[in-house]
DNA sequence: GTCTATATACAGATAGAC
DNA sequence: GTCTATCTGTATATAGAC
């Protein structure tokens, strides 16, 4: 993962596991289903993090921040990062990769915020017309300061503050939107 | 570009272009650098019709409304997508390639954006105490409908009306979070 | 299930003629 | 500047012994 499909040679992948390469074939069908099954484990490994994040009775703003500090500590972690590169890259010529990744991972976080905003909505403790776009607005609102400029390499690895902050600035903004009375 | 740093051989690139690979290697010093050059050419390609969308003396939702539909255009075409994916894919390796993208691309988008915003600010037609961080915001609002989706081949090539509706989503909660007196 | 050794193919890059 | 032909390395995948 962390070098992406075409630079790691299953040579390198058998050296790293310490066996050799025929194992390596008698395990895994091919290159690309190796890929195909590392994407989906690290997508259960992440999703069980997702799932700890309690967003209930409480009121909006921090039921938001709570959330939003777990999705996007998980979007921002190394090996999120790698497989999200390895797959939006191999995607073309594999599609069951995306189809695989986007339905362990993105899918599942969306309808969890879903599912917070439209409680939230029916107690009145949101003003949210459309809940799916809410939710989908809130993903954007909190990667756009950080994802792609990681991805990019333009901003190092970042620590727990600025994390922080782009999740306060993320609420703020969504809070502003779609707060009661909005 | 449409295949990817790893699936693409030089032989390919060289067939395609009709020339030989020797012919190539005259005009580009490597692989890496024929890529590289690419994505320069691409972005330059792109800021032209970035400059060309007009956002100023209008009310903010009609500027607003102008410059994410010319933003989300750009952003979801096959090229843009193809160096995206690309450029993600191969910044570890190349982290050249990840500067010099975000530099001619993404970059320009955000100080295009962060200008009116700043102006409308200052005229008193919004309310935005940080207008770089309300820039990202936007373009976080305009992408999340779409690029995701598309980059991990969920959706299929969205067509003017549904740009259309992801634009005046991302333009209505926009003006609600910072719109006048917000 | 695991190994060593190898089949087979193709990659990136270059030599040397024109 | 462009070509054909080729060097050299390494890739994915498998055969066959243990």
């Amino acid at each position: 993962m962390e070098q992406g499909f075409g630079a790691a040679s299953m040579d390198a992948i058998a050296k790293v596991a310490t066996v050799s390469k025929a194992t390596l074939y008698a395990h895994f069908e091919s290159k690309e289903q190796l890929f195909a099954d590392m994407v989906r484990a690290e997508c259960v490994k992440h999703a069980r993090l997702m799932e700890a994040a309690e967003c209930d009775e409480r009121d909006p703003r921090a039921a938001l921040t709570e959330i939003g500090a777990a999705f996007l500590g998980l979007l921002m972690s190394a090996p999120a990062l790698a497989v999200y590169r390895m797959v939006v890259s191999e995607t073309p010529r594999f599609p069951e990769l995306g189809r695989v990744f986007f339905a362990s991972g993105p899918a599942r976080v969306r309808e969890r915020i879903l599912a917070y905003l439209a409680e939230a909505g029916r107690r009145g403790l949101l003003s949210v017309p459309d809940p799916a776009v809410a939710a989908e607005q809130f993903i954007g609102l909190l990667m756009v300061p950080l994802h792609m400029h990681r991805l990019l390499g333009v901003i190092e690895e970042p620590d727990e503050a600025r994390l922080r902050v782009a999740v306060d600035r993320a609420v703020e903004t969504f809070m502003r939107a779609y707060g009661r009375g909005g």
